[in-house]
DNA sequence: TAGAACTTTCAAAAATAATTGAAAGTTTAT
DNA sequence: ATAAACTTTCAATTATTTTTGAAAGTTCTA
């Protein structure tokens, strides 16, 4: 199998994947094809390798950017812009948790805030059981925030790596 | 404000956030309801609710009966079946994560597995890129997988619970 | 300051995903 | 066996999201 095949599925799949987590198909084929390569892309390079448009191009990369997964590179004598993605996999994943925590997980934690505040009028029983909802949830999104905490440590805390091992 | 407002307006976030993580509105919708509703519903209680087909229902509860987020129950007396969701949010969670995990990552385990097997042909240091490349996702995914059974651990294991404190 | 090289924008079009609703299917009671 | 009560299916419709592409905007060069 030709390296240029195998890229080729590789950011095909990776496009698909994304899509299933809802990230637009061009914005993960993009950054998976930055991923593979070896040297930055300009926006050109791009378009003529997942063959879209260079306006897909230009909004999904400026994603790509937000979300810092991909930076802007100048090449000496080039006016042209060119791309290359973190390929910190680690980094990346923790960008793409960051992003998404800021996105989705923020507003969840807002609403319950606001439900559990207001005084809420019904019958007691139903009333408390709702209470009780909001309030796990909350305790579960918590939860998830320590989650991601302990990842940063097993990422790069090896004593600690060592301590999870011996008590799992 | 009165529970039915409240309990609406949760329903009505929890769709869009849902919505916003890849699972159908109406699907998230659903859950919400019967999440905050005391008792089991039927069908029609959720149709007139949330105000959807009942082709609607039908097909997202088999969904979340699918992913063990809702069970039916039948009522003495009653010849309609009735749903209820499971209670216990930790449980809830851990089956959404074990679903999205079947769904979306094992895919990805396969494909960098067969593009990690196979021979690549081309530049050796293009080639090698590629299939560091690889290597780190392969290592990534298989860290987010020991991350849920860390968390497994946390959810349940008070000692494990008090060393991560003191290591954190 | 003109014009070439390049980037950005965004309304319209295309692609994709979710929803409807009525008909077909099933189960239960008599 | 029939009919009523209920559930399931799925082709067609509707809604949502993504993509296109050409025009407008910007920057650089001479």
């Amino acid at each position: 199998m030709k390296l240029q095949e195998a890229k080729m599925e590789f950011v095909q799949s990776w496009g698909s994947i994304g899509s299933s987590w809802g990230i637009p198909r061009s914005m993960a084929q993009i950054h998976a094809l930055l991923l593979a390569s070896n040297e930055a892309l300009s926006t050109e390079d791009v378009m003529d390798s997942i063959k879209i448009s260079r306006g897909n191009v230009n909004i999904n990369m400026r994603e790509l950017i937000n979300w810092n997964l991909v930076a802007k590179q100048n090449k000496l004598g080039e006016r042209k812009e060119f791309f290359s993605a973190n390929h910190d996999i680690m980094a990346m994943a923790q960008n793409i948790v960051q992003e998404r925590k800021k996105r989705e997980l923020q507003p969840v934690l807002d609403l319950l805030e606001k439900l559990k505040s207001d005084k809420i009028q019904g019958n007691k029983e139903e009333v408390e059981h709702f209470q009780t909802l909001m309030t796990e949830l909350e305790d579960f999104i918590k939860q998830l925030d320590q989650l991601s905490e302990i990842w940063l440590k097993l990422k790069d805390n090896f004593f600690f790596k060592k301590i999870i091992k011996t008590v799992s």
